[in-house]
DNA sequence: GCTCCGTATTTTGGATCCAATATTGAAAAT
DNA sequence: ATTTTCAATATTGGATCCAAAATACGGAGC
């Protein structure tokens, strides 16, 4: 890895800002429905209020802070209903994605997804929460940005990012981090025989795991 | 319509910027992959550049807009292929939607969809293309918002602004104006009856007919 | 005790100014 | 003529300051 490639401070403001927040309101340190004080952060990171305010329309548009004239942002709060939602349009839109990346897919294509999936399993042998849920995206991400819908793509990578604060909690079980593995695996078998069918079925079996273990964590 | 309702300029200029901003892009006065200028924009808008940049990102967001970092803005270019793919998402979720809306449609909700479809055909009489549009847009936002899923509904906006500047071009036509109509007569009778398979066949035809229409218009 | 109202404080919204970066254009070197 | 370099210009990024709105607070009235 290169040096100046990792922990670089991205080259504007607001990017380095949208970072931050993204990770405070994932980790929890933002809490779901507290309001968003501008002062306070734009201090906090070293930055004045406009970039800040940047990085919040953009987090606005995922949804993941709302807006109200005059009173400002505040964290979203993701209630059970929200939850499943999301992860019901998820089903609909990556069930789309990955049929059209089984219609398409290379051996190239295939040979980065093995490699994600490497990481994967590296990552769980190696209990390592952060690097879990990383690798697992990278894999899934892979899959999807093959379709060739890059809209499409985004629109799942939103979805994603909304539920990013609860899927640390997740991978931080090893029965969890154990079945994703071998889910993944059975994903990856059926995207080699290119049988879009069984790889969609696995993936909603995946997804609906994820679902039903997070549910207990959002009684608050 | 209460009097300040129409016309009545947002509370905050970021606001009134946005309003603008689609105008300027969906009619085509920001022309597909212009570099938006913002100390133009913001003399023209009466604003200083803060709002306005805000509201850009708002666009960002839903994709109206692309930015490059020290770069700025430009106004996104639809291809075919772009359009295509959008169409296709809205189909997926839109199907989502009426399925979910069917299962819990009131009676007051009838109540509003056949207003809407009202407010359709005194539009359509009138050759009124901009009321035509916004009329088309309320009756079916009015079904989907019945659906209970608000996430859904709102990306479903997104998809629907996207595509905006092309819609007003399509009601430009008498025919168009006049097959729509018929079409949600189709649609509000299947909802009526209840049936949410010929509820979703019909919006299908509906939008099939809407993207078949606009193709042409891409080959730019 | 409770509500209502008006003032003080906090917080957000926006304008202006300056800095950093990118683009343009012209002169110099090959 | 082509390319390169470097300065001039245009454009975006960000900090500071002020205005506008919302909130918190405290007292008067009931």
């Amino acid at each position: 890895m290169s040096p100046d490639e990792a922990r670089r401070r991205p080259p504007t403001a607001q990017q380095f800002v949208l970072a931050e927040l993204r990770r405070a309101i994932t980790t929890g340190r933002l809490r779901p429905g507290a309001p968003i004080r501008q002062d306070a952060l734009a201090e906090e990171f070293q930055v004045s209020r406009v970039p800040l305010r940047e990085a919040l329309k953009t987090l606005q548009g995922e949804g993941l802070v709302t807006y109200e004239a005059h009173r400002g942002y505040f964290v979203e709060t993701l209630s059970l209903d929200d939850l499943r939602e999301v992860y019901r349009i998820r089903q609909l839109l990556e069930e789309e994605a990955v049929r059209r990346a089984v219609a398409r897919l290379t051996e190239a294509d295939l040979g980065r997804l093995a490699a994600a999936q490497d990481e994967v399993e590296r990552a769980a042998a190696a209990d390592d929460v952060l690097a879990m849920a990383t690798a697992n995206r990278v894999f899934h991400m892979t899959l999807f940005d093959c379709a060739g819908m890059p809209r499409l793509a985004r629109m799942i990578r939103t979805l994603w990012d909304t539920t990013d604060a609860y899927r640390s909690m997740y991978y931080g079980d090893a029965g969890n981090r154990e079945r994703v593995v071998k889910e993944h695996r059975a994903t990856l078998d059926a995207l080699r025989r290119g049988s879009a069918d069984e790889a969609v079925t696995t993936l909603n079996v995946h997804r609906d795991h994820a679902v039903a273990e997070l549910e207990p964590y959002l009684n608050v």
